[in-house]
DNA sequence: GTGAAAGCGCTAACAA
DNA sequence: TTGTTAGCGCTTTCAC
C-alpha cells in the first residue's frame, strides 16, 4: 500500500520544491541549514530511500558489478567469490552474483540482461558450453555496451579485456617433477575437464616436465572421463596398468583417484603418490590427507576486483593480465 | 563510444515518432505489418536492447528476484540456491545472488538496495549475526516498501511472510532414536552451530529422544566450539568421557568427529558409530563413508521459489509454512 | 536560498 | 495507422 516515499510526496508535505527536497538530502550548499535539518527529519520520519533505478537512470551508472561464474559448488570459484566480495566491501559499489551452471545460454542471457543498465561491470569465468562451442559475441556486445569486463581463470585470448590468470600449466608441471624427483616413474593423470582450456594447460604442464625428464609420454596413462564416469575408468586403468603417482586435475578426479587406488589394496604414498586439486577443508579430512596443487582463490577474486575499479576509473588503459601462482601443498598422499 | 542505441536515436534514423518505434518492437496491433518489419530490422542492425533501468521504472515491477544468504561454502545453501535456479528458469523472473557472510550490516545493507527498484522479491536467510541480534527491521521495512520475502530454513518467527522450514528436530530426533535402537547408549553430540535456531532445534530433538528411551541427558556430552575449535574440544571430550555413538550437527563438526575418533584409535562403527550432516559427496569419499541427515536442499529451493512467484502473483493470499523433510542415509559409520 | 524545467529511456493514454 | 504528451523518480542547470 504505502510504497517507499518519494521526493515528490515529500516536497508536497513541506510546501517546497521537489528539487529543494533534492538537494537538502544531497547537502548541496545552496541549501539553507535550516530547510535541510526540517527536510532530512521528515525523510527520516517516512523512511525515505532514494529510488535506486531512477537515480541510476540518470547518472548512467549503476555502481554495481555482476560476477558471472559456472557454479559455486566449484569451491575454487567459491573462493574467487569470497576474495571479490571482501575487495568489493571496500568501496562503494555493490555486487550482484549470477551462476550460469555452465550454460552458454544462462551465461549470455545474464550478460545481456545485467549490461542493459543493471551494471557496471563484470567478473566473468566462462562456462565450460562456452569454451567448447567458441561462442563469445555476448562478451565482445556487453564490452560494445561499454561495460569494463575482467575474466579470470577460464578466460577467453581473442577477447580484449583484464585478466587474471591462473599459472596452470606452471602448476601442474611443477607438480609432476617434484614426483619425478621423489623417483616416480609411471605417472598417470586423471581428469574430468579436458574439455576446458585449463585442463589443457595442466596436460602441456604434465607433458613438459616428463618430457624434460626424458620420461615418454603415454597417451593410456591420461585418464579423462566425465564426473560420472571417472571412477570407473579409473578402477580399470588401475587394473590394467602399473602406477606409482597419479596427478588429478580436479576435484572428483582426485577423490576417485584416491578411492580407487585403496579399494585396489595400494598403499598410499607408498605404492602409488597422489597429488590432486581440491579445497583445503577437503584435503585435509581425507584418509590419507592429499596432497594438493593449490590455487589462492581469494587472491584472484581480490586482483579481479581491483582491476575492474580501475578500469571503471580509467576506461583507456591498457589492459593487463595477472598472473597468479599456485602453490604444491604436501600432505601425507605424496 | 556508441551505449547501447536507444529508441529515440532509432526513431530519428527512421524518420517516425519514437512511440511508433517502441510499439512495433512490442508488437502493438496499432502499428502497420511494413513499418514493423522496417522497425525491426532497424532494431536488429543496430543490435538495440530496451534499457531495462528505464523500463522498470516505468512499470514498477522489475522481475527479478534475489537471494540473500550467508555463504554459498555451505553445501546446504549451495544446494537450494541450485533448486531456486532450476525453478526461476521456468519463469520469466531474473535471480540475483547476494552474500552476507553471516553479517547482519550486509545483510541489511542487501535488502535496503535491492528493496528500492531492483527486485520484487526475496528469498531468504538469516545470518548468524542477525539471528544472534534479533535485528529484524530491515525485513519488516522490506515487506513495508511492498517487497515479497520468503524464508527458508533460517526464518524469523515472528515476520509474516511465507516460509520453508526443515524438519530439523524431527531428523535429529529420528538419528539418534535410530543410534539407540541400534544399541548405542552414551551418544555425543557435536556442533558448531548453537548459536543458531536450527542448532537448538536439533538438540531439541536429541533430547527427546534420549528422554524417551530413559536416557539422562548430559550437558557433558554436548561439545560446542566455533568451526576452528570443534576438533581440539572433540579430542577432549573423547579423551575424558566414554561414547560409543556421535550425533554432529554440522559439516564442521562431522569432519572433526571422524577425525577425532580415529585418531584416537578407535574403530567406527564398531566402537564409535556417526552420524552428522554433510553434502553426499563429502560423505561417500570420507573414510569411512559418512551416515548422515540428508536435507533435501534442491526441493527447499523449488518450494521457496514456487512461493514467491506464487505471492508475486497473489499479494494478499494467506502465508504458507512448508516443511521439508530430512532422510537418515546410512553408510558405513553407523 | 529556492524553484522551474529539462531529461535519463521507456510506455501508454489520448489525439489526430 | 501514426504522433503527441505525460510521467515513472531523480538530478542538475539555470533563472529568480
Amino acid at each position: 500500500m504505502k510504497k517507499s516515499i518519494t521526493l515528490k510526496e515529500l516536497s508536497k508535505i513541506l510546501g517546497v520544491s521537489i528539487s529543494t527536497i533534492s538537494k537538502a538530502l544531497n547537502d548541496s550548499p545552496e541549501i539553507s541549514h535550516d530547510t535541510k535539518t526540517k527536510v532530512k527529519e521528515l525523510a527520516a520520519l517516512h523512511k525515505y530511500q532514494p529510488n535506486v533505478l531512477a537515480r541510476n537512470l540518470k547518472s548512467g551508472t549503476t555502481k554495481t558489478i555482476a560476477v558471472v561464474i559456472p557454479s559455486v559448488q566449484n569451491f575454487f570459484f567459491a573462493q574467487v567469490l569470497y576474495g571479490i566480495e571482501q575487495e568489493i566491501a571496500k568501496t562503494d559499489y555493490n555486487l550482484v552474483v549470477s551462476l550460469t551452471n555452465e550454460s552458454l545460454e544462462k551465461e549470455s542471457n545474464n550478460l545481456n540482461h545485467f549490461s542493459n543498465g543493471i551494471v557496471d561491470g563484470f567478473i566473468v569465468t566462462a562456462s565450460e558450453e562456452t569454451q567448447i562451442k567458441k561462442e563469445y559475441t555476448h562478451f565482445t556486445s556487453a564490452l560494445d555496451n561499454k561495460k569494463a569486463i575482467v575474466m579470470f581463470d577460464r578466460v577467453v585470448k581473442d577477447i580484449n579485456c583484464d585478466k587474471v590468470l591462473v599459472d596452470d600449466k606452471e602448476a601442474v608441471y611443477k607438480a609432476t617433477s617434484h614426483l619425478i624427483k621423489s623417483g616416480r616413474k609411471k605417472i598417470a593423470l586423471i581428469s574430468t575437464i579436458n574439455n576446458l582450456t585449463v585442463g589443457k594447460s595442466r596436460i602441456a604442464g604434465y607433458k613438459q616436465a616428463l618430457n624434460e625428464n626424458g620420461i615418454e609420454f603415454l597417451e593410456s596413462y591420461v585418464v579423462s572421463s566425465t564426473e560420472e564416469g571417472i571412477k570407473k575408468e579409473t578402477d580399470l586403468f588401475l587394473s590394467n596398468n602399473q602406477t606409482d603417482a597419479i596427478i588429478a586435475l580436479d576435484i572428483q578426479s582426485s577423490l576417485s583417484g584416491l578411492k580407487s587406488v585403496k579399494e585396489k589394496g595400494l598403499e598410499i604414498p607408498k605404492d602409488v603418490a597422489i597429488i590432486g586439486y581440491s579445497s583445503e577443508r577437503t584435503a585435509s579430512h581425507l584418509t590419507p590427507e592429499l596432497s594438493t596443487i593449490s590455487q589462492n582463490g581469494i587472491e584472484i577474486g581480490r586482483k579481479a576486483t581491483k582491476l575492474l575499479i580501475d578500469r571503471l576509473k580509467f576506461p583507456e588503459k591498457a589492459f593487463e593480465n595477472i598472473i597468479v601462482a599456485s602453490k604444491i601443498q604436501n600432505r601425507q598422499s605424496s
